[in-house]
This record gives structure tokens, C-alpha cells and sequence, in this order.
RNA sequence: GGCGGUGUAGCUCAGUUGGUUAGAGCACUCGGUUCAUACCCGAGUUGUCGGGGGUUCGAAUCCCUCCGCCGCUACCA
């Protein structure tokens, strides 16, 4: 096993300030279905996700709750784990930056910048307002240099702090970028970071003082460590980093970061920037997903629009929610998301499309094959099988080189345009009237393309439905285990076996009638009844 | 303000290095079919490809300009 191609892929560590969001879903669920494809590949995956602990946020909310901080960040840590379990996200492991071995890497990493004369103590100065207890840009305040918010005069405070020298690094980073396309993913991230590199970065800095929340800096124990400092550092404590040497060397450089764009600042600059200084490998890639949005708008505390991941699986199952991820958001672009554009995504891809084949394939093999996968005879194909057939034949290649650029509902689409031309065949071929005319070859020919098709379409849904794939195996009657399929092999056409028992059952994706689709039967019922 | 991006059917978007009647999915209308979850299949409607100007035999595709929208513009994650 440890000849294994290892990969290692991460979300980012969600703040432990409020619960979970559907946004926290989405990164998560996006980045999951990543990490299946891989291991489903091969890789030897690790898979990393956590929570951001150590703020004057969570200080204060602690104190709201009247608990002490470490109380209060276990129970957020509590429960962004069980939206990890809730969406079947296959972490391999969760960092909460107030652990131990958390505090090691970052005293460690702290200390190999320290001595490599990277961080120096400086003034910072900064306006801060006393009612919102932080720090403002001066383009952020009025032409008075007041709060946006509190309206009231900010104050120009200094305060001691350790800084990075961010700017002795900018020009090593600048040619890294340039050097290598695909570290910074899509490619408008790319260009925002390459302008702010070009306009020159400021150093940053690494410390606060006088907080008793946090890492206390290895030099200097009247400060602590900066929380962007300190978090982004949860990627090498994850594998390893100061506590775990031969897992560090497996796992490290990270294969991708999965993380918002609000948030790609301090990925592709500040971070590797921080590597570069300490002596390590940067990671392969770093990509800055998109926002969800509620019918067109920001979702914010302030509009009340913000979605529970909890409550909207349990409604609509956590499958569902996840294929709507991949399929109807193009990943790396901000993303729609309201109940009926579920439904409708639900009711076309998985009911009409999908959940229909299915129910409509097996029902004919039953009927006219005893329920046992039927022969497929390749010297009778006519055109239009043919046609399938090929298409069915490059469906693997596809399918991973979209995988491999993380175009999840493109990597999608290649199952969709084969299940589409499935459905249509049995319009061209109309298998009962192949029954009728005794065209035995012919009728198991067809039968067979259609259950093919399922089943390579049930292998490239795993990954994003991986509770759903394994309902269909049970109708074709393939007993593959997500854990041992050797994808590589079995998305091939034609692996599925004559004889086989397949069975029908319940159909899988049952329509949703919401207001809307009740009505539009309604009408058509109507309407029948009119004709007869 | 500066930098970057974007503006194509009702909606979401594709449109390779400029080249025949501008595409897909969804929605809508009509027709067909019956194996199927009233599903599926077929046909069809809608577009001055943001406005204007230019280059060219020819531009959604290149150039200029104007308008609209979005993102970034640095320490709350």
C-alpha cells in the first residue's frame, strides 16, 4: 500500500464564530467529491477540513455564551463535524487550531521564519473603531475617516506587532505563478493576485498583542500569534508537520486547497509566502470556488436569508443537495441556489432523465428477458446503436480529464448525453414492438445497451451520490463496493455480465409535486380527459 | 478612482485561431408514442449576439468609444 500515489486535498477551516451555513456545505460537499474521485482513482487520499479557533470574535462570543473559549470553540467544532457527517463528507481528519499539535507546527513554523530573519517587530498602524472593537482600512472608512457603520470617529492607533517580510518574497512568487498556470485556479483569481503582487504587497502582520486566546509567539510570550498567521497553518499540522515527520513527507505539498474567493488573498500570497519563508514546498493548487446565492441575492444575517444545511437535506435528501452542487453550479462561478431550482433540477436530471431510464430499462428486461441481463450481439448493431455504443466507449476519458480540471458538472454532463441518447433509443428501436416481431436478437441487443448505460452512469455519479449509486447496483445486480471498484476497469462498455439478475423495485428518484408541478398535472389530466 | 472581468433566445449559459441559414439545457406551444415516475420522443416560436463607429470580401468573434453589471483594491474569519 505505501507504493500508493498519495494526494492531499483540504477545505478551508471554517471560523467556529456561528454555525454551520449551506455556503460551509457547498465547500465541503465540492471538495468531498474531489477526494472520491481520487480515491476511487487510486490515490491514497487525505482529506482535511477543521475549525478556526483563535479571534476576538470567539473570545467575545464565548463570553456571550458564558462559557470559556475552549468550551465554546468544541461545541462549534461539534457541530461543523456533524455537517460533515450529515453530507457523507469523507474527511480523514478535522484540525481545531486550539489543539496541541496545532500550536506545535505554528511555534515551529513561527520559529524557521524567525530564524531566517523573515519576521521583525514593527509598528502597526492601523484606525480602529471602539464599537466595533476592530480595524479598518483607511478606504474602508468616510472622507472624515469614520466608521462605515458606527458613523463615529475611528481612532489611529499603534501597537507593537511582529511582521512578515512579505515584499522579500513577491517577486519569487510572481514567477511561481507565471511558472505554474494551474496553482491558482480559475483563472480571474489568478489575475486578481497577479495585480495586487504587481501593485506591491505590503508586509503583514504576524501577531497581536495582549490577547491570552491564542499561540503565544515562541519569542516574544507578550503576544500571540495573528489568526490568519495561525490558520492557515492547520494544512501542515494536518499531515503531520512538527509532530509526525514521515507523515508530513507522504502527504505534503497539498495536491489542492478548495477554498472560497473571498479568501484567495491570503492563500496565494500570504501563505505561500509564509512556506516560502519557513523552507517548504508550496502547494499544487489552490482554487477559489464560488458563492451560493438565494435567488440572485447575497445570502447575510442582515437579510435573513441564510439556508440551513441541516434542515434543507433532511428535506430533500443529501444526495440530491449534492448533485445540485455539482451539477448546477459551475464550479469556480458564484451559484444559484432557492428550493424550486432543486425541485426542477431534481424532477428533469433525476426523475425524468435518470430515475426514469432506470425504472422504464429494467421493466423491459423483466418483461421480455426473464429479469437476467440479456446477450449483446455486435454483429446486428444498426447505426443508431452504433452510435451510442461509441459515445458510451469515450464516456471514461471524458469524464476524467473533467474530474481532473475539478469541472464537476461537466464531468456530469458526459453521463447525462449518454443517458439522453438512451432514452431516445428506446423511442428509435421501440423494444416491444422488437418483442412483438420476435427480433430476439435485436430486443436483448438494445436491452443491453440500456443497462450499460445505467451502469456507467451509476459509476459516474459515485463520487457526488455516493448513497445512490449503490441503490442502482442492487437493480442491474452488480455487486461493486465503492471501496474496491476499479473505475479504470469498470467504466469500460460491456463489462456487464449475460445472465445477471436484475430487478426493478421502487423507483429511485420519485417526482416532487411541489405547487407549481401539482398544477401542471392538474391541467393535463384535464386535458386527457377532454380528448377520451 | 485604478485594475480585471462580463453583457448572446423568458432563464442559465456554449460559441475553437473572424467564414455558409447563431447553438445547448430549462421554460413555453403543438404533435407522436406507451416500456416507463403524465414520463419519453419529435417539431416549432422568441434573439437588431448591450449601443454606436471602424478594419475586412466577410465579425458575436479583431480595434475604438459609450452604457450597464460583477469582482478585487490588503489584516473580522
Amino acid at each position: 500500500m505505501s507504493d500508493k500515489k498519495h494526494y492531499f486535498i483540504t477545505t478551508a477551516i471554517d471560523y467556529a464564530n456561528s454555525k454551520p451555513h449551506i455556503g460551509h456545505a457547498y465547500e465541503k460537499v465540492t471538495t468531498d467529491i474531489i477526494a472520491r474521485y481520487k480515491r476511487l482513482k487510486g490515490f491514497d487520499v487525505y482529506f482535511s477540513t477543521g475549525t478556526d479557533e483563535h479571534s476576538l470574535n470567539v473570545m467575545a462570543k464565548a463570553k456571550e455564551t458564558g462559557v470559556d473559549p475552549k468550551t465554546y470553540v468544541d461545541s462549534m467544532a461539534v457541530a461543523f463535524k456533524d455537517l460533515c457527517s450529515q453530507y457523507k463528507i469523507s474527511i480523514t481528519d478535522f484540525v481545531q487550531t486550539s489543539e496541541e499539535r496545532h500550536a506545535k507546527a505554528v511555534s515551529e513554523i513561527f520559529r524557521r521564519s524567525f530564524e531566517s530573519g523573515d519576521i521583525y517587530k514593527g509598528t502597526y498602524e492601523g484606525w480602529y473603531c471602539k464599537s466595533c472593537e476592530a480595524f479598518y482600512a483607511q478606504g474602508e472608512l468616510t472622507e472624515d475617516n469614520c466608521c462605515p457603520t458606527h458613523k463615529t470617529q475611528a481612532d489611529l492607533i499603534k501597537e507593537d506587532n511582529y511582521f512578515l517580510k512579505i515584499t522579500k518574497y513577491t517577486d519569487r512568487l510572481l514567477k511561481h505563478i507565471e511558472d505554474n498556470p494551474d496553482f491558482i485556479q480559475p483563472e480571474t483569481r489568478k489575475n486578481e493576485i497577479l495585480a495586487m503582487l504587481k501593485s506591491g504587497f505590503r508586509d503583514v502582520s504576524v501577531s497581536r498583542p495582549g490577547l491570552n486566546w491564542g499561540i503565544p509567539l515562541p519569542v516574544d510570550h507578550t503576544q500571540t500569534v495573528y489568526v490568519w498567521f495561525d490558520a492557515l497553518i492547520n494544512y501542515i499540522t494536518a499531515v503531520g508537520f512538527a509532530t509526525d515527520e514521515e507523515k508530513f513527507k507522504k502527504y505534503w505539498p497539498a495536491d489542492a486547497h478548495i477554498i472560497g474567493k473571498d479568501i484567495t488573498k491570503f492563500h496565494c500570497i500570504i501563505w505561500p509566502i509564509m512556506l516560502m519563508s519557513a523552507g517548504l514546498a508550496l502547494p499544487k493548487k489552490v482554487f477559489g470556488h464560488g458563492h451560493l446565492l438565494y435567488k440572485g441575492e447575497k445570502m447575510s444575517k442582515t437579510r435573513g436569508n441564510i439556508v440551513d444545511p441541516i434542515n434543507i437535506a433532511n428535506v430533500f435528501g443529501v444526495d440530491v443537495i449534492r448533485y445540485y452542487f455539482a451539477a448546477n453550479i459551475t464550479n469556480g462561478t458564484d451559484g444559484e441556489f432557492s428550493e424550486e431550482s432543486i425541485i426542477l433540477c431534481f424532477n428533469t436530471d433525476l426523475a425524468n432523465d435518470l430515475g426514469n431510464l432506470i425504472n422504464r430499462s429494467i421493466n423491459m428486461v423483466e418483461k421480455y428477458c426473464g429479469a437476467k441481463v440479456p446477450e449483446f450481439f455486435d454483429h446486428i448493431l444498426d447505426e443508431k446503436m452504433k452510435t451510442i455504443v461509441e459515445k458510451a466507449k469515450q464516456v471514461k476519458q471524458v469524464y476524467f480529464d473533467r474530474m481532473d480540471a475539478f469541472n464537476l458538472s461537466g464531468a456530469l454532463d458526459s453521463a447525462w448525453e449518454l443517458i439522453s441518447m438512451a432514452n431516445k433509443l428506446i423511442e428509435d428501436e421501440a423494444p416491444w414492438n422488437l418483442q412483438k416481431n420476435n427480433k430476439v436478437h435485436e430486443l436483448e441487443t438494445v436491452l443491453y445497451i440500456l443497462l450499460e448505460v445505467i451502469r456507467l452512469a451509476s459509476i459516474v455519479i459515485l463520487p457526488v451520490m455516493p448513497d445512490t449509486a449503490p441503490q442502482i447496483w442492487e437493480k442491474i445486480g452488480v455487486n461493486y463496493d465503492e471501496k474496491t471498484i476499479n473505475i479504470d476497469e469498470e467504466l469500460n462498455f460491456g463489462k456487464l455480465i449475460k445472465g445477471g439478475a436484475v430487478s426493478k423495485g421502487n423507483p429511485l428518484f420519485p417526482r416532487i409535486l411541489d405547487e407549481k408541478e401539482a398544477e401542471k398535472l392538474k391541467l393535463m389530466k384535464e386535458k386527457q380527459a377532454k380528448k377520451a
